[in-house]
DNA sequence: CCAGCAAGATTGCAGCAGCATTGCGGAAGG
DNA sequence: CCTTCCGCAATGCTGCTGCAATCTTGCTGG
């Protein structure tokens, strides 16, 4: 599990990091506002603790603004203003749970759990082509739920194909989706990785084809 | 918005209803566990509020025969049993918030808000492989009923795995599993410790095994 | 309808990137 | 002070991948 913390006091929050460290939890930490919405932006947290006064400000201001990034991460506000209105106030910004300070480490992580129970991702893009599941996001590929593995470039090309199933899909974007700008190719490697790609689907089954549209690219539709 | 309510003092509950209303709240109450299984089947509820201390026993045996029947509501307790270890005891039992006696009814609203919030959830507790069992949120394992002590990493390695069985999971994704930002990998760490966890995986029997995907990452899957 | 040709398919091969394994020493915890 | 964990790095190995040679397919014009 990783976390975001926001929390000035220093002291506080390297005793907490310790603390949850020891119940396997990854966490980083800031102390400013204005860092943590780029740290969202890079990392995929599964909660984040958040006090309430901070050197830049309110943190409370942190959760709208972080909801509008379309994030859902549940956060966990942390925090000496404890009476009963102010955790109000709290909840009802978007805040999963409220917490006074001082807590016991347990209490935090009990709440930690509860709020973690909960569907892990938020919209997952499955494409199903014949017996066949493509998660491009994750690049994993099952057939009939049995996993998949395919080299990294055969996977590539299956999910760009599989982006566009039952669509033509050109040979200049499939290579653009394998290749970056700075690899070159000299050769009909594109080719290559289709023609095993085709032997590995074949062989697992998968109920797909990969077609070839002369001259202009490749399209993956059902067998 | 609909409620059950399962409370014994006919004065609080009868208050409690009379305040819910005012918001919007359609309260149902009783003050048995027994009658409370048969409403949860007879109404789809928003929410359950639960005391603990109730005439045919303690309030939080509810939970996991609730949750067994395959109901997902959020649960908040109320009750005067508010010493911090008794808070954990609830939230780990599957509560979703545990609110302590005496509270004011905006916190109340405030906190079923929060829980309404949230998705749904269905998040597994326990996730099983093989043999083994991985309960993600406490990171314990066991192989056959047998608890299986891994170290810190192995352990979140592991969780993350299991947390997507049978799909891949991308090589960074487990860095940023088991390293904060501020730790940096300058080897190959977490090979090494896929590598030993592998070891003890098989050394205890597990039954299961950890794929490589060349280029993307790891899977764990069953033997 | 056929010859000619261009585009695609297939496959062996060699090189190498990525992975597996393991010993070592420092660090942390008891 | 002893044990375990963990990061590091050296070593060996696997199999992906680009290349090129060869074979096949299907389009085209006459």
């Amino acid at each position: 599990m990783r976390i975001l913390l926001i929390e000035d006091e220093r002291e506080l929050a390297d005793a907490l990091s310790v603390a949850l460290g020891k119940h396997g939890v990854v966490t980083d930490h800031t102390m400013h506002l204005a860092d943590a919405i780029e740290l969202t932006r890079q990392n995929v947290y599964d909660a984040i603790l958040l006090d309430r006064r901070l050197p830049d400000g309110e943190g409370l201001t942190f959760i709208p603004e972080l909801r509008r990034t379309g994030t859902d991460t549940p956060i966990i506000v942390l925090t000496a203003r404890n009476e009963p209105m102010e955790r109000v106030e709290g909840l009802d910004v978007g805040a999963d749970d409220y917490l006074g300070k001082p807590f016991l480490v347990e209490e935090l992580m009990a709440r930690l759990r509860a709020v973690l129970r909960r569907p892990a991702s938020l919209a997952e893009l499955h494409i199903t082509v014949g017996r066949m599941v493509i998660d491009p996001l994750h690049l994993s590929v099952t057939v009939d739920a049995i996993p998949l593995d395919l080299p990294r470039r055969e996977l590539l090309v299956l999910a760009a194909l599989a982006k566009r199933k039952d669509k033509t899909v050109l040979r200049s974007t499939l290579e653009a989706a394998v290749y970056n700008y700075e690899e070159e190719i000299q050769s009909n490697a594109l080719d290559a990785h289709i023609s095993r790609l085709r032997k590995r689907l074949l062989d697992a089954g998968a109920g797909v084809a990969v077609h070839n549209i002369r001259g202009v690219g490749y399209l993956l539709k059902e067998e």
